[in-house]
DNA sequence: CATCTATATGCCTTGACAGGCATATTCCAA
DNA sequence: TTGGAATATGCCTGTCAAGGCATATAGATG
């Protein structure tokens, strides 16, 4: 989760996972279509793998990198298991005031844009 | 969408988010809860906002944080778009190798688990 | 106004990381 | 075996970001 956020941050490597979506690719053809040194995309695919994004599939003199599902799928998760908050929304303020305080002093926060008057 | 990735990929900054998930929160709370200095907690929040994922609300003395639904959902969207894919498997060797030579020297490349021989 | 609280900002140091480049490694072919 | 293609690794450098700390700022209150 943590590891797939941080591989998923860098630019190039969001690019890659990216192409890498359309099907597996070797190393010089992602280089090649990225625009990117060679070694480089090594080193990103390096973090891509341990992060568990990609795996490498050798296929005689190169090495195939397809795209993971699992981590991407966790990572569906964690955003599926709030998807139901946004859809409600959750800027309610005096949830907070309530449970922080249990005092009375919310005094009208909805400063907000509410939907349902 | 990258500016979201950057963002939750610093570990304190995805507790914060996941703080603010259960209702909005003024910075000292948050660095209370989090065990975090409050200079870095606002440093962390700064990087949320305008990363559009939180939004501040000026409340009293304080300023309180509340998650802001958009950057979540783009995120989540940009999985979902790819979703039904990884429920099907991409790493269909073939595909590439038909796609990028299209000659007929892709000798039997499937040393992969073929789920339906 | 004096002061206290809550928060933001600025400065500094340190560590991580990406890119560039040379080179090692692996595999294939002749 | 020699050579060449594809890829990984190691070294170096520059940049950027995070933490620690002191301090500025804003609002409240007496």
């Amino acid at each position: 989760m943590q590891s797939t956020l941080s591989a998923l941050a860098e630019p190039n490597r969001l690019h890659i996972v990216e192409l890498l979506l359309d099907g597996p690719l070797p190393v010089g053809e992602i280089a090649d279509r990225l625009e990117l040194n060679q070694p480089q995309v090594s080193k990103h695919l390096r973090v891509l793998t341990s992060a568990g994004l990609v795996e490498v599939q050798p296929e005689a003199n190169r090495r195939i990198y397809k795209l993971q599902p699992k981590p991407l799928q966790e990572l569906d998760e964690w955003l599926g298991s709030y998807r139901r908050m946004w859809e409600d929304r959750f800027d309610r303020l005096d949830a907070y005031l309530l449970e922080l305080q249990g005092k009375a002093n919310h005094q009208n926060a909805s400063k907000q844009d509410p939907k349902q008057p």
